[in-house]
DNA sequence: CCACGCTCCTGCGCGC
DNA sequence: TGCGCGCAGGAGCGTG
């Protein structure tokens, strides 16, 4: 399940290796991920050199003159440089070739995206009425303050609106509350300037904490099977139901907020 | 504008 | 042992 820190250490690895190298093919093995996989990419792509490999909230971009390729990992896709020999997989549905070595996308669930913009890229309407970034400047507690005067909806689901911010999905929206003892319930409304904070804080170092615990094992993301025991990081709260809190000994309970299971300590968090 | 719930899909874990 | 059910989740989108 990438959150944003597995986004992003995919997107270092990736960059480092492809930019500046020039497309040589495109071949799509399935073309019906979350939205059909265009035609055409392999004339549109071909001949291309990489300028950037970039990201904007999941969302990873590869940009070229011609355009730019949108690719987004949904629940399970691994996007990997590979020798261009390597066996094809089930469910291995695209190939950015690059000479010998191939950028192949690997999606079961099929919940991800490859998308061709020819444009500029702000203008894309997936990525037009996106939020700011977790970890620039933009967040910061009277931003999060601001956007969430008047709004009922509780503080966790408010979180992982990508209109307001984006990349905090469902396990690190529910670490960062613990961390920061706000109960997932809470009116985003109802919360003061200084839990708003507070909040922002925890939301960051959750993210940073888990890139780093990444970034250590980067080129295993990128050139191998590896990946396994990833971002096995210590959760607080996080698939613990029934089981200690760390901080003080209760119970983590789970409840489920948006159809989506959501763990906290109801000692620790008010 | 806001709140909420449905939907896509496959793999896995659990219960019988 | 084996089968089948239900859950897991990112995020766009439709509905009220």
């Amino acid at each position: 399940m990438p959150e944003l820190p597995e986004v992003e250490i995919t997107r270092r690895g990736i960059a480092e290796l492809l930019t500046g190298q020039t497309i040589t093919n495109v071949v799509v093995r399935n073309d019906r991920l979350r939205y059909p996989v265009p035609a055409g990419l392999a004339e549109q792509l071909s001949g291309q050199p990489v300028l950037r490999f970039v990201r904007r909230a999941k969302y990873l971009i590869l940009e070229t003159a011609a355009g730019h390729l949108i690719v987004h990992l949904g629940m399970t896709g691994t996007l990997r440089v590979l020798p261009a020999s390597t066996p094809i997989r089930l469910h291995d549905h695209v190939d950015i070739v690059f000479g010998d070595r191939v950028l192949r996308l690997h999606d079961p669930r099929r919940f991800g995206a490859v998308l061709w913009h020819p444009g500029p890229i702000d203008d894309h309407p997936l990525l037009r009425s996106l939020g700011v970034e977790p970890l620039t400047d933009a967040f910061d507690g009277s931003y999060l303050f601001n956007a969430s005067r008047q709004r009922k909806t509780p503080i966790k689901l408010f979180i992982m609106d990508a209109a307001v911010v984006v990349g905090v999905g469902n396990i690190y929206a529910s670490e960062s509350l613990f961390r920061a003892r706000i109960h997932p319930k809470t009116a985003a409304g109802r919360l003061s300037l200084a839990r708003c904070e507070r909040l922002v804080a925890e939301i960051r170092s959750t993210l940073t904490d888990a890139l780093a615990a990444g970034g250590s094992t980067l080129r295993d993301f990128v050139a191998s099977d590896g990946a396994r025991g990833y971002f096995q990081q210590q959760y607080f709260a996080y698939g613990r139901e029934g089981e200690a809190c760390r901080v003080c000994g209760g119970d983590i309970r789970r409840v489920v907020m948006g159809q989506r299971s959501t763990f906290y300590c109801a000692a620790c968090q008010r």
